[in-house]
DNA sequence: TACTATGTTTAGTAATTACTAAACATAGTA
DNA sequence: TACTATGTTTAGTAATTACTAAACATAGTA
């Protein structure tokens, strides 16, 4: 049985690292977020080096990935020339933040892709046969489904203020 | 300006490549979904294996992958022993299919271990100081933070039913 | 100014993943 | 039975990614 707390801590950790895997993250960044997470206060650069087990390096470059997404926030204690780092708390935002990140991405780029095609298959759609039909008709298809995914976003987005109950409810509703 | 059907197709299908790498998941297989989503009859393995230029055993392995999480079916002609391609169009049935696959993967053996991590700190509560309840009191906010997600993917689920415009309804409401 | 404590960048390595080429297996056909 | 058309598996390679070790940059301090 496991009930002292440091183990616990670890297990933790490493469950948050197998999830940042299996979203195409670096494991050792859900380690870092997961340290933090479960962290009172701020921890330092080398604090960070001591309980993940990575170098210094590594988390450098990490942790900025991490405050870029808005999971983590750096900051400073004053006489201390040393950087903190703490945990988002509120997932929420975390996750506002990472959709705005997202416009830039890659990701929207092959979106937008898709959502270009479409116009270019509309356009020449009068002047075309049921080829050209066929690929409009599938891709239309395609583009409402993303538009749907999307409209989910911002139900996530909206869910903050809902409150979990709220969506709960909502959810009943809907059956 | 591009208005000749090949080409777009092509474009359309790097696309979803990209889309696929986003997810994690090889570029070949977003690929072998695009060529299959635009093709008017189910296609063969060597016809794949010529429209995405992969070779027949990439093509093999990858396929099954996509048949396993729902996006391709495979069917067969009477007399005929080629084996046939196709996609499925249905999204919301395939995110569903996706969603139940998930259930035996990595990640949900780590959503687990969050919930039983969370069991042990509840247990223990009683028997602990501050730092116990400190770790309780955060691992259960990321608990709940996972359980707003899933019952978002039910959400998903029934968006099916409901169609776009509904969920559009719903969100103007939630406003 | 030289030194120290810090964080960052860089060059290279280890680990992982996607893929190819070719051997293999199998079911059908002559 | 030998042959053919198909799909699968396997061994190895190429490409990518995560990470380390160490050089580097910089701001502060003696």
């Amino acid at each position: 049985m496991t009930t002292d707390l440091q183990t616990i801590q670890q297990n933790f950790v490493e469950s948050l690292s197998q999830i940042s895997r299996f979203w195409g993250f670096p494991k050792g960044m859900g380690a870092i977020f997961g340290v933090l997470y479960l962290s009172p206060a701020p921890l330092s650069l080398d604090e960070l080096v001591e309980q993940t087990g990575l170098t210094k390096g590594a988390i450098s470059t990490e942790v900025r990935s991490l405050a870029r997404i808005g999971l983590v926030h750096r900051s400073t204690k004053l006489g201390d020339r040393k950087d903190y780092y703490e945990a988002e708390t509120d997932f929420y935002a975390a996750i506002r933040s990472i959709l705005k990140e997202r416009q830039n991405s890659e990701f929207d780029r092959a979106i937008r892709s898709v959502r270009d095609t479409l116009s270019i298959l509309e356009a020449g759609a009068g002047s075309n046969g049921p080829e050209w039909q066929f690929a409009l008709e599938r891709v239309r298809a395609l583009q409402e489904f993303f538009d749907a995914i999307d409209s989910l976003n911002n139900a996530v987005i909206k869910l903050e203020k809902l409150g979990f109950v709220n969506v709960q409810r909502i959810l009943g509703v809907l059956k």
